[in-house]
DNA sequence: TCTGGGGTCCTAGGACCC
DNA sequence: TCTGGGGTCCTAGGACCC
């Protein structure tokens, strides 16, 4: 008898979980110092500038996310709010705890940011009586285990997952799991209704203000707005979300990270930047960051950006800000020749007299290295100590902590030369006689 | 002076996420 | 005085080519 392919995905009813660790960054500084517990916390960002991790306590003060911590302190004074650096170290080494002690759950897994997860559970029921139950053992173990507090939501498709999460983790009558399957037509309806439309994975500030603006206001009305009406308004990533909450599965379980299409390095300033000098060890240090994690897929960059821009907060200051691409002439990966790209543009967009407050790179046009290896060919017979330097490097980077090895740009200072090629001028340098960079 | 259409690539900007 | 960092996708518009 013959059987309809699509059948099978039709009838049988995928089950998403979306494990979220609470206040991830405030969680695990408590882990390793209980004397925090109950407290009032944050755990501020880079230069100890603004608050992004908030305990429940400084939460209920009203707090928002990324609120300066300058604008905070009479608040902290008062209610004795601790403020701790980041430990992203930590963070990270904590996130892979959690992420293994997961897996014991089901083989897949979705890694989708630091500290939450999808999984995919579909077939557990047949381990565990019901999706409830399989929630509150993965929190119980993931507490006992970790010392870490997280929530548990399950629907059929990952916006309704993150939903139940966002359920399990506001209504404390769910204790912390909630399992849309289990629940009654007549109880989302009610649920939903009284969640705003805001609260919807893939929904920000904005889209949420024309939302409402058009009468949709709750979670419940964006369900019953037809999908083809949200197209021509908002587009097609807004359709499928209402599809996602119709219970509709559109966006699969990435279980395989796939390689970053762009890598970015870069970092606000302690203090005021005023000399190309500085900036070009700035940028040298990012793209040696930058490439390592470059090499770390496998990958190689086609061009690199270059940006540099005054503190846009300080209105009285005059204001510069600009970005370059810098393309390369054959794919790379190679921090020497990156750094040499990347100062190259840096020059061209310094301008001397602005104090400046950020730097950065990204590294663009991203392709696996397998891939371009014919072409690389005979840049890689050339420079094959080039390459066990950066192999050493990443070795002890990776040993030591990132950042331990940095190339820097005192050792890339030569100088350029152009000539024209089909009109568009063509930059080189003469270091080893590899034309290493050109911009149009 | 009249005057097409389709495709690609690149960039910039806007929205979202954590 | 002090204001994070790193990603994704989509769209529009211009340059260029055939």
């Amino acid at each position: 008898m013959p059987t309809n392919p699509t059948n099978k995905t039709n009838t049988e009813r995928q089950v998403f979980a979306l494990v979220d660790v609470n206040n991830f960054y405030v969680s695990c500084e408590r882990t390793f110092n209980p004397k925090l517990e109950n407290r009032p916390l944050v755990v501020l960002s880079n230069n100890d500038g603004c608050a992004v991790a908030r305990s429940n306590e400084v939460k209920a003060l009203g707090v928002k996310m990324g609120t300066p911590w300058f604008q905070l302190k009479d608040l902290a004074k008062k209610h004795h709010i601790v403020a701790l650096s980041s430990n992203y170290t930590l963070y990270g080494d904590m996130s892979d705890r959690v992420m293994t002690l997961l897996r014991e759950f089901s083989p897949h897994v979705e890694v989708y940011s630091i500290d939450e997860c999808f999984l995919s559970v579909q077939g557990m029921n047949l381990l565990w009586p019901s999706a409830t139950q399989l929630g509150q053992t993965m929190r119980k173990r993931i507490r006992q285990w970790l010392g870490l507090p997280v929530c548990v939501g399950f629907g059929p498709s990952k916006t309704l997952a993150k939903l139940a999460n966002h359920i399990a983790k506001k209504q404390l009558a769910f204790e912390g799991v909630c399992d849309l399957g289990s629940l009654s037509a007549e109880q989302i309806y009610a649920l939903f209704s009284n969640i705003a439309v805001r609260e919807v994975w893939g929904v920000g500030s904005q889209i949420s203000a024309k939302l409402e603006a058009a009468g949709i206001k709750t979670v419940q009305q964006l369900r019953d707005t037809p999908p083809a009406w949200l197209r021509t308004k908002f587009g097609v990533v807004m359709e499928r979300t209402a599809r996602e909450l119709n219970g509709v599965s559109c966006l699969a379980l990435e279980e395989i990270t796939p390689p970053r299409k762009q890598i970015i390095s870069s970092r606000s300033f302690g203090q005021m930047v005023y000399k190309r000098a500085d900036l070009e060890e700035s940028v040298a240090s990012h793209v040696s960051t930058a490439a390592e994690k470059l090499r770390a897929q496998h990958s190689v960059c086609n061009a690199i950006q270059v940006f540099i821009h005054t503190n846009p907060f300080r209105e009285q200051d005059p204001q510069y800000a600009n970005s370059i691409t810098v393309p390369l002439t054959c794919a790379s990966s190679d921090t020497r020749l990156l750094i040499r790209a990347a100062l190259f543009g840096l020059k061209r967009i310094y301008r001397p007299g602005f104090a400046y407050k950020k730097a950065g790179v990204m590294l663009t046009g991203i392709s696996a290295a397998a891939l371009v290896q014919k072409s690389l060919f005979a840049d890689h017979a050339l420079d094959e100590k080039s390459a066990r330097l950066m192999a050493a490097m990443d070795q002890l980077n990776r040993r030591y902590g990132n950042q331990t090895v940095t190339v820097f740009s005192t050792a890339t200072q030569k100088p350029w030369s152009m000539r024209r090629e089909n009109k568009t001028p063509c930059y080189t340098t003469q270091w080893n006689d590899v034309p290493v960079a050109y911009a149009r």
